[in-house]
DNA sequence: TAGATTGTTAATCGATTAACAATC
DNA sequence: TAGATTGTTAATCGATTAACAATC
């Protein structure tokens, strides 16, 4: 029996499919039928091959010369996303980020609608935030249950985050988007994005550090 | 000439380095002289020859049996990473993500200090967002100038991605972090890292979708 | 000393890119 | 039709992993 833990295949491909959604839904207000992969690659400054590699993932076949239809290709994507079915979630930590990210509104097209955030500050709970009702933590399980919550959004401090993770898991949520910089354990059956913006911030920092150093060699 | 858009290299090795450096800053507290990359590559579900890998790429120089000298180790990695330089930041739009980031204390440790926050609703200008003043989109040229500002975290809607990437630009900054969904058009010497919260919330689904599939075809 | 761990060289793996026939 | 664009097969490239000698 494979385990959640082996490793996604494409993993590159289906990080760039959100931002080729987002490129052919505005060239749908055109009201062009097709979209080609030589008009997607050039907005995203990709390689048009690679963006026809990617989006033969998604099962949609285009017709040479005109390129992809654009309704199928955006369901096409969408499918292949699962953000085509709406699935529930909570903020777990109604810190800043948390809150910031329970007004993310751009998640409701992609299928997924916050509708609880959870708390331990009893100057929290009882209160929403962006409109979403905050909780004390200890009726997660019976909320999550009452909810239908599917996923777990991660936003609580780093010495919290085992912990809320596992009040999680123990309430049901089989899909955790960490945003700590905690890496997790999780029973097998459960599924962990993490999100870690240093990570971004590093490569930020070396292409600053090496563009300085390319500068001062080539004085 | 190189232009700044050649590719970096070891992009997957520099994203791992900021859980490096939070593993191994947690293990310095027990004193201990020498960390191995054994037990880095515990901590992280990683294998072991990758860790050694990728510290090789610090500089860093292990001894056989024993690991890592724990403060060189830190500093190596600080020091490939550009951290060890304290660096001037701003935030670009004081919604929800750029009040959010404005004060995520952890930047902090990584040498990004954010000095000040600009908008252009006129009810936030004037005030403070986490203690960091908020002033005009206008006042920006004349402001970076002064406080030295190297990096601008771009967090607006994305209509105003491209005109205000320009007036960072304009203002000299000529390093983006950019939190829009848009592409940005820069000149070549200035770098942007682009930080895409729903690609991995992608991946995140349809690792969601997989496991699905995959129970149902068990059953 | 023995064995855990490093660093290097080679092999494997997966992603990107190139080449090109098919076709609307 | 001619040429732009697709989809497939092969080549290249870069990252990960394996093997193993060196060594504290």
């Amino acid at each position: 029996m494979p385990s959640s833990r082996e490793k996604l295949n494409y993993t590159p491909s289906i990080r760039r499919m959100p931002s080729y959604l987002t490129i052919i839904r505005a060239f749908q207000r055109t009201g062009e039928p097709y979209i080609s992969g030589t008009y997607i690659a050039n907005e995203l400054n990709l390689e048009p091959i690679q963006v026809r590699k990617d989006l033969s993932i998604t099962g949609i076949i285009g017709k040479p010369k005109k390129g992809y239809p654009v309704e199928p290709l955006i369901q096409a994507i969408e499918h292949y996303l699962g953000w085509d079915v709406e699935k529930a979630a909570t903020v777990i930590g109604a810190g800043n980020l948390g809150s910031a990210l329970t007004g993310y509104q751009e998640f409701r097209n992609h299928g997924m609608k916050i509708v609880a955030v959870f708390d331990t500050d009893p100057l929290k709970i009882g209160t929403t935030v962006h409109g979403v009702p905050v909780y004390s933590m200890d009726s997660l399980p019976s909320v999550a249950r009452e909810l239908g919550i599917a996923i777990a959004i991660l936003t609580v401090p780093s010495p919290f985050a085992q912990s809320s993770c596992d009040a999680v898991v123990a309430a049901g949520i089989k899909s955790i988007w960490n945003f700590t910089t905690v890496k997790l354990k999780v029973p097998d059956d459960v599924v962990v994005q993490r999100e870690d913006l240093s990570s971004g911030y590093a490569l930020l920092s070396v292409m600053m550090r090496t563009r300085l150093n390319r500068q001062l060699s080539e004085q």
